[in-house]
DNA sequence: AATGAATGAGACTTCATTCAT
DNA sequence: CATGAATGAAGTCTCATTCAT
């Protein structure tokens, strides 16, 4: 019996999960209900309080769905061998390609797990400082490939703005397109990778700027 | 008796504003309610309704306080003379600290005001794209004036993306801090009010990169 | 300086009264407000509480309006002299027509009058049954008139019958046109108003039924 | 489970419904509030919007319950044979004093109906008029069935206006007994209800008027 | 006194959460 | 356990009435 229950409910977890992620495609998830949720799912409301105790035990979801897309992006069409040989540049522009892929496909997760590390950040908080940590372990790895071409001094401090930059450049156009910020643009989308591409490996072959006072 | 009429409705209207102001500072505007706001503003509810239609009204508000405090900014302490004989890289670095300060005191507004000319560009639109085209011109006229450093081919395209990038790069630290993608910095302000300027920079040094077929 | 307020008072009441009256042609007397109706006559809210004590105060307007236009029609074109000879069907399609007309022009007088006669009988009762009263005089003294044509044993009753029918035949025609009962009919208005009057006539000249026992 | 729910379900729509018929009894639809009508429910607010999506919505329910009061009692007390022998007179009689009875009882729910029937003919339109059609048809029936005594020339508009008229005269004593036009009235029912008879009578076999000029 | 800004009760509606069945 | 009906707090908005200026 109870593998079947646990079956269940995990299938009924699963259900959940489907319908929330279909529902951030389309809207906020303050906007979205639990009745809508359950409705989705084919379950009651009941049953969704059996599974999660409030709204709020959502979030972590959110995030947890975010994490499984990247994951299962970076083992399937993100997966990218660095070519060394290449140069520092051709690999960022390959980065970058790959990056903005994927937030043009899941950026509306990406995009609700920015909000709710803030809103709630007792909610998501340890798991996403893992991933940004991830991250900038795979910056320092492509830094340290091609250390010769880099002339940023301090590594570490490269390696942070570079993941910082990855996250924070192309999200702004990728998630609103021609609203916010990215109204200037009149790039296409592989214009606008390349311009990211250069803009990052820009900052990482610029060297240090001589002391000032200002 | 007229202006004493006058004075008190506007009198009144400051005090929402003054309030919506404070509570943005702490919450989303969607999460404000209208009694909150009439709270804190030391009036009753039907007072905000004689002043604001509706909660909608207060939306071009959040622009107007946003282009208030800009154009107070310029005016004042954010005041700056670019000087042409200290060269682009120092050019780029003043602005940065500048768009920084600003950032830093303001940049609720701003995040309100990029939130809300997504979610009701009938209510702000065209402001915001006056601005931003503004600060596209003012990006063309810092190239124009260092015409020989830039490597972009492309002038247009340039200021475009500097703009984009000066309006994307330091919104995630200057709203958020350690929460989101900001938390990889380990750097202090200075530092990566520093980064950000070397990043612009870089772009703009770079030369372009000769075509590829990926 | 007394006259010159009273004047002033007048004039102002006589305002507001205007502006119910145009009011009412647009809507019901619930669905107008303080506001609407001060703006309407030029006036600011607090000159209406220095006129009337409260909303349900204008009540009585309405039907003072109501007595107003119906004397004014009757000492103008409503004005008909009986004539004699011509026997009591043409005297009664002759008040028909005249009747008709009132109402197709001061119908929503008549409807609020009516509403609010029921609504608030405390604010109407006395007048309005002394127009009612004034009606079934008249009506006593066309059948006086044609005594002989008449065949309704009690004269009284037979007044009575003649102005409530009077009063309730035409109105649900005159005020809702297609809606409500008066879509059945497939008249136009002259043959409407002949099928009313042939009605009123076929009552007094039916002779009284001779007593049944159901 | 399933048929508890529903019943439970179907439970709370008709203690709503009969709420409203209660209310309706006292006052106008406009002036009951939806917390009100919970109350009388024995029901939360939010119970009343899992039934009805808006206030709106109970409109066609005033509709309904006039049809049923009307179905259960034209199948109940209401039920009767005209006597072909007792001719026209008797048979109108009869009629009078059925739809009296309705109407004393039933009234405020044929005023509610006649009502909205003009503000949302949205909401109740359609079937008003399909009741209002086969009321005209039972009238041509009783014309057929009389068709000798009746001296209408025009036999359908003869069913139009009986039709009207049946709808309209009865309607302002039964609501409104001793406020309104009724005042002038001295008779008791019995008397009201057989004046109303003889005028519809008299409209039939009154032969059509001679051709005027006015 | 005149003005119209301010008040605040109350209406409609939504939805996270509870709980009877 | 599952269901989905019921709860009720909270939000937006209106408007008759009051009251500071």
């Amino acid at each position: 019996m109870r593998p079947t229950r646990q079956a269940r409910s995990r299938e009924t977890r699963d259900r959940l999960v489907r319908a929330l992620d279909q529902k951030l495609r389309e809207k906020a998830f303050a906007d979205v209900s639990i009745a809508e949720l359950a409705e989705a799912a084919g379950l009651s409301v009941g049953a969704v309080y059996r599974r999660f105790e409030n709204k709020d035990a959502f979030i972590p979801v959110i995030f947890e769905l975010y994490r499984e897309r990247l994951e299962a992006f970076m083992a399937g069409e993100g997966r990218v061998e660095i070519e060394p040989d290449g140069g520092l540049r051709a690999a960022i522009h390959t980065a970058c390609r790959v990056a903005w892929r994927f937030l043009d496909q899941h950026g509306y997760l990406v995009r609700a797990s920015h909000i709710y590390s803030r809103l709630r950040p007792d909610l998501i908080g340890d798991e996403w400082e893992a991933m940004l940590d991830q991250a900038r372990q795979s910056a320092d790895q492509l830094l340290e490939l091609f250390g010769d071409e880099v002339k940023r001094q301090d590594r570490a401090e490269a390696a942070q703005m570079f993941t910082y930059l990855m996250n924070t450049l192309p999200i702004e156009r990728a998630l609103y397109r021609d609203e916010g910020a990215a109204a200037v643009l009149e790039l296409d989308d592989d214009q606008f990778v390349a311009a990211i591409a250069d803009t990052l490996y820009g900052y990482l072959v610029t060297p240090d700027r001589p002391a000032t006072d200002g």
